[in-house]
This record gives C-alpha cells, structure tokens and sequence, in this order.
DNA sequence: GCCAAAATACGTCAAAAGTG
DNA sequence: CACTTTTGACGTATTTTGGC
C-alpha cells in the first residue's frame, strides 16, 4: 500500500469526522467515541504519543444546575483537565458550524464523471472546486473570541519567534483557554516544553537581496532575481504553511474540547430529564 | 531487534480568500 | 484589480507502534 493512499485516507477522516461529530451531536447520535476516536487518530505531535482514551468526567459540584451552577471536571484524552461551569445556558455559536456547511458528496461526483481516461486529472480539479474553502481558522477562532473573552484568538506569534534565538528554541506551549457555552474553562494541564527546529526565517545562503530593479539588465541577472524571487517566495509559503499548521491544530483541539463540553452537558441533560420524568410520573405501584 | 504499517511533519503547488 | 495570505491536496521523509 502506498504511503499516500494511507494519507488521503487519514486526512479525508479528520476531516469528515469533524462534520460527522457535529451532525451527530445536532442529531442527539451517540457521540460516545467521538473522543476516543479522535484521540486514537491525533497524538502528540511530539513523538510523546499517549494511549487513546476516551474524555473522562467527573462532577464535582452535583447539583442540578438550577441557581449556581455546578462545576465539572472534564478530562480530556490529551490529559489536559477541563473546568466546566454551568451546563444549562443558552445556546452559543460553536466552532464547528462554520457559515456554510460543506457536507462532500466525492463519491457521488466520481459516479457522474464517465470518462476514466482522464478521470484521475478531472477528478482533482473536482474535489478543489467542490470543496470550497470555509473561512480560514483564524477568521472563526477570532469570530469566536468577540462573542466571549475566554475564546483564545489566534494570532501571529512572531513576537514569540522574534525574541527566541535563531538556533534551538524552547517554546512552552501556549496555555489554551476556551469559552463554551457552560462558561469559561482553560485547557491547561502541565504541558511538556519541546525542543524545536530554528524557524527558517532567515533567508537562505543563496538568497541575496537584489539590487535596485532598474540595474537588472543581462539575461543572467534576470533569471538570478527569477530564482532570487521564487526561493522568498517558497521560504514565505513553507513560513506559512507551518503557521497554517499550527492554526489547524489549535482548531482542532478547540473542536475537541468543545466535544468533550458538549458530551458533559449533554450527559447532564439527560439525566435532568431522567430525573423529571421519575418526578412527573405517577407512581404506579 | 527487525520490519511493515501507521502516524506525523514538512515542503511545495495551486487556488480561494483577504487586502489595500 | 493586483498582490498577499491562507489552506487543501499531494508527495516524501521521519518517527512511532505493534507483531514476530
């Protein structure tokens, strides 16, 4: 089996699980192994890979909700240890509906297209147009962040990157906090500090600053400012990329935090219900 | 310990989205 | 509208995991 068979494999489940999580929350599904699932698929970037396990909760304010609310401890597959406050408030906007949704139908397309000549080629260009493109990661964190303060907005990190040396850098994983419809909690836990590679922000050996525009004459030194361009050019995108990354990243833990508040509030609602229903009843004995 | 499979990270390209 | 930024897709390299 080809390594990029197993990728696209792997990629188009994140992706879709992400949906599917959702919709089968809005649907009241079982969500049970949403956790569990995710987790078994996203380890530790690090190489510190941690055994899948699902989000484990703990109540440690029992009460009903009614008045103060009750203070839960959701513990997140990642170990981080969530604080969750007041499960029974009004809905908010979540972090997984993004404005349009995109449910990819790439099996339904596949059948349509008839020509398996060119399928391969057609079939590329179809999946980029068909899978427009939400808004960026930022753009809903941020979104997400004016509507509560808790929300972490993403943001450039150069100032980060600028203050560290240019050779290995510690960086201390920025402590993430979350705002959910329960109330503010933070995604702390005792994360690990990691060596990394020196961002490559400065540019290559080869690279060197043109001159003035208008002294470019000669061939040679049009195609030297051609390559010049095109390695800033790829220096920047491989910057990007990264950054993109780790964005993606943040998302996704967001969405799994917000997973693991949700599966807590939706627990404690079913057992509200249980617990008025068994008051309502009339006793049949 | 070896090895294959799986998972993860990275660089690049292309195209959509954002910006001035 | 030109230019920049962002991100999905892809291919490849590296690391981790699990079976033997």
């Amino acid at each position: 089996m080809s390594k990029c068979g197993r990728k696209k494999y792997f990629k188009t489940n994140l992706r879709q699980m992400t949906m599917e999580t959702v919709e089968s929350q809005q649907d009241g599904g079982v969500t049970n192994s949403v956790a569990e699932s995710k987790s078994a698929h996203m380890q530790t970037q690090t190489g510190q890979n941690s055994v899948p396990t699902l989000a484990q909760v703990s109540v440690a304010g029992s009460g009903t909700g009614r008045g103060s609310p009750a203070v839960t401890l959701v513990q997140l597959p990642s170990g981080q240890t969530v604080h969750v406050r007041g499960v029974i408030q009004t809905p908010q906007p979540s972090v997984i509906q993004s404005p349009q949704i995109q449910t990819v139908q790439v099996a339904t397309i596949a059948e349509t297209d008839e020509s398996a000549e060119s399928e391969d080629v057609i079939d590329s260009h179809k999946r980029r147009e068909i899978l427009s493109r939400r808004p960026s990661y930022r753009k809903i964190l941020n979104e997400l962040s004016s509507d509560g303060p808790g929300v972490p907005k993403i943001e450039e990190e150069k100032s980060e990157e600028e203050r560290t040396p240019p050779h290995i850098a510690t960086m201390a994983v920025p402590t993430s906090i979350y705002q959910t419809s329960t109330g503010q909690y933070t995604a702390t836990g005792d994360m690990p500090t990691y060596q990394i590679r020196a961002p490559t922000t400065a540019l290559p050996q080869g690279v060197v600053m043109a001159a003035s525009p208008g002294s470019l004459h000669s061939p040679q030194q049009l195609a030297e400012e051609a390559t010049r361009k095109r390695e800033l050019r790829l220096m920047k995108n491989r910057e990007a990329a990264k950054e993109c990354r780790r964005r993606k990243k943040e998302y996704v833990k967001c969405l799994e935090s917000r997973v693991a508040v949700l599966e807590v509030q939706n627990k404690k609602l079913i057992e509200e219900l249980e617990t008025l229903k068994d008051i309502c009843s009339p006793k049949t004995d």
